[in-house]
DNA sequence: CGTCATGTTGAGCGTCATCAACAGGAGTGG
DNA sequence: CCACTCCTGTTGATGACGCTCAACATGACG
């Protein structure tokens, strides 16, 4: 277990990888972390119209952001792993305009956004790397904008599993083995249908069609990667905002 | 014609209704705002895979951010007026993953990233403000993800031209006349279709479905609003992150 | 052993894409 | 001034993609 101290490693571990924070406004950050909570796969850890007072740390396990229309259908529009802050828009905002629910069982921890501001102030470095990281969800909600107005059913499946494999595997969350790629995989086929914007029986069938390429039971396993990319028209150049720029 | 000296008036205007953003912060920007161009409706302002040295600043005409499949479909992935700067993220990332198109003649001028880097240096305001900016976008990003994934296309429509009812509005770009509401649309069907995800003989057809409720031509004309939010399902809590904390 | 959540399969139908054609206006050149 | 082209909007016909309703299989859990 870690001591107090480095409890927000996965982190600031990522800020560093996004930002080249250093380590004086890691430190600041270690700080200011107070207490660690669990939350049940299923749970809100934060949702629409709650107004918090400090932001949400995850520690491990999967986190969706997710609307819901005034007809009822629930819409995902993000997946977030290990090492963020979901929430991190709430210091700026009256009110959140999304859910935050737990996909799994998930360990968090928090900054009270007093204390997140003064640490700020202190490592104006610290304030640009949390800035970065809104740019790299940015990103990639522009990229799922294109997937699910410009792609079919299928494409859209196939895509969003390239774009996880890639940004699991970069924190080391996937497994190679040979050219075969794999990782967790906590979704049901209803989830990944109100991800995709697809329902349940068409998520099935699709699915059952990309078998040979991928298949998706408990874990992912990509057979052929470069081949599923390819199917996909997967251009991972919306990704690289997730790199410092120093790092290549 | 502005001086020199108020040349960026919509850009700061903006960010202060955003984010509080004081005088002085203002004025730094107006004193490394550099050139004026002019660009024609469909150039490209800024394109995927450019490393801009500088972020444009729009203060005048209508602009799209948008990304170009795999397959040659092209998804619009933001609407900007003006008074913004679409190509910010350029601060951070080595090369740019979208295009920003001008949808009508475009009149900006420009920033340094150097210079802009040590103006926020000096006004954690200003970079506090553009940040905010950047959650602006993302909060309408992940509306627009619910949009694509889980409305039918009318209700697409509709909830776009809502939208754009209110932004516009909050900036003085619409106007009202009675009960009714209208503002300027430079946007063909076509590339209304590139917007929300249809064909373009299927944005023909709804759009004459919506006739009564709303007309698009050159410009739109909302004749009932109450009528057309209520047949969207809008909501408009997600562009409140468009106003100041204080302001309410 | 019943219940519940998840995955699987079939049938029927609606939304929306595609292909094709045409109308009208704007701009161009003869 | 007319012929021509290009761009945009409009309309029809056809079929594919994906939704809905329904039923059933399976495994986990109490």
């Amino acid at each position: 277990m870690h001591s107090p101290d480095h409890r927000m490693f996965v982190f600031v571990n990522r800020l560093q990888k996004i930002a080249n924070l250093p380590p004086e406004a890691g430190e600041a950050l270690e700080h200011i972390a107070s207490g660690i909570k669990n939350f049940a796969k299923g749970d809100d850890i934060v949702s629409h119209g709650d107004d918090p007072q400090h932001c949400t740390v995850i520690l491990e396990g999967w986190v969706c952001s997710n609307k819901v229309t005034a007809e009822g259908k629930r819409q995902i529009t993000g997946l977030h792993f290990a090492g963020i802050a979901p929430d991190l828009q709430g210091l700026f905002t009256s009110s959140m305009d999304h859910n935050i629910t737990a996909l799994t069982p998930v360990r968090a921890s928090f900054v009270s956004h007093g204390e997140l501001r003064k640490a700020m102030e202190e490592h104006p470095a610290l304030a640009q790397a949390l800035w970065q990281e809104t740019l790299v969800e940015a990103a990639i909600a522009r990229e799922w904008e294109v997937n699910l107005g410009a792609r079919r059913g299928m494409k859209r499946i196939a895509h969003i599993l390239c774009e996880l494999a890639l940004r699991l595997d970069r924190f080391g969350l996937a497994e190679r083995e040979g050219p075969s790629l794999s990782f967790e995989w906590p979704l049901t086929q209803t989830e990944l249908g109100e991800l995709v914007g697809l329902s349940t029986v068409h998520v099935n069938r699709s699915l059952m069609a990309l078998r040979g390429i991928v298949e998706v039971l408990d874990r992912v396993k990509i057979y052929d990667p470069p081949r599923l990319e390819a199917y996909a028209g997967f251009n991972p150049d919306y990704l690289s905002t997730e790199l410092a720029q120093g790092s290549d």
